[in-house]
DNA sequence: CGTTACCTGAAA
DNA sequence: TTTCAGGTAACG
């Protein structure tokens, strides 16, 4: 569930309440241990965790990065349903409940994850779990020239692209889907042929729509909350994800669900134009 | 490149 | 009953 904005709430969240604290604990639900921790065994996972001080919370991409106080690193990717959540120790399981890491001073963090999906890795260096991502959109180094250099030369829909985390990351099915919108954008356009001036306004509409899902704490359509166990705002300032059979709201066609990339999709068909038509292929 | 699989529901 | 789901990795 969670895209950028979404972990970097929960970043925020967590960062003054667990860095400091050490690790007392971990429980994980046997059904759940394999897919969680890719095979590695309870004791593993409790002997590289337990007596550990956090010393950082980080985030690259839709990672959480918990630096550990023997320079190894916690990593955790919630995937679709996955949530993880600071609560006192005698607090009621969270929905879903699936493990629990124990904190010194009475509370502990709560993994939740309907779908188990959700991974936990322990890395000596965070590159092994995120060296492969592409730029964080919402940094100063995210250039324009930067952004057209992931366009270019690809023929897959310009959706494909904006969430292929190898290219940027941090974008997901809902921020890549108002990105579209706000820049006047069909999503199936394959990405070489966006023209310069859209990709301008796609590449300054990607920041804003990730920087705007901070301000108001995440979307919570259905599971997300946030490190606090509170739903976002994001969701209700959505223009097109979801919103499928209803009005646009700059110009009241009809909102269209499409499936790009294999994704739902949700576009205004009148607001967000297609690209000028390539030029034809040769031959045949 | 697009499609399928992972898992467990909730919604149509 | 069928489809769909804030993500990614493994397919062909």
């Amino acid at each position: 569930m969670p895209e950028l904005p979404e972990v970097e709430t929960i970043r925020r969240d967590l960062e003054p309440l667990v860095v400091g604290r050490r690790i007392t604990a971990i429980d994980v639900d046997p059904g759940t241990l394999g897919l969680l921790a890719g095979g590695l065994p309870i004791e593993a996972l409790q002997h590289a965790l337990i007596g550990r001080t956090i010393t950082g919370a980080g985030r690259r991409g839709k990672y959480l990065l918990f630096a550990l106080d023997d320079g190894r690193t916690f990593v955790v990717h919630l995937r679709m349903t996955g949530r993880l959540v600071w609560r006192p120790s005698d607090a009621p399981p969270e929905p879903y409940e699936r493990a629990r890491i124990g904190l010194d001073g009475g509370h502990d963090l709560r993994w939740g994850d309907l779908r188990k999906f959700g991974t936990w890795r322990i890395v000596d260096d965070p590159a092994e779990a995120v060296g492969k991502l592409g730029p964080e959109p919402i940094d100063d180094a995210f250039t324009f020239r930067a952004f057209r250099a992931a366009l270019a030369g690809r023929t897959a829909p310009i959706k494909a692209v904006l969430l292929d985390q190898r290219r940027m990351s941090g974008l997901g099915n809902i921020y890549v889907d108002e990105a579209l919108f706000e820049a006047r954008i069909r999503p199936d356009t394959p990405a070489a042929d966006v023209s310069p001036a859209a990709a301008r306004r796609l590449w300054a509409a990607a920041r804003s729509v990730l920087e705007r899902g901070i301000e108001n704490r995440g979307a919570s359509f259905k599971d997300y909350v946030d490190g606090q166990g509170q739903p976002g705002q994001q969701h209700m300032h959505v223009q097109v994800f979801r919103r499928h059979g209803k009005p646009c709201y700059t110009c009241g066609a009809t909102i269209v669900r499409t499936v790009v990339g294999g994704r739902g999709t949700h576009y205004c068909p009148h607001c967000q134009r297609r690209a000028r038509q390539r030029s034809q292929p040769r031959g045949a």
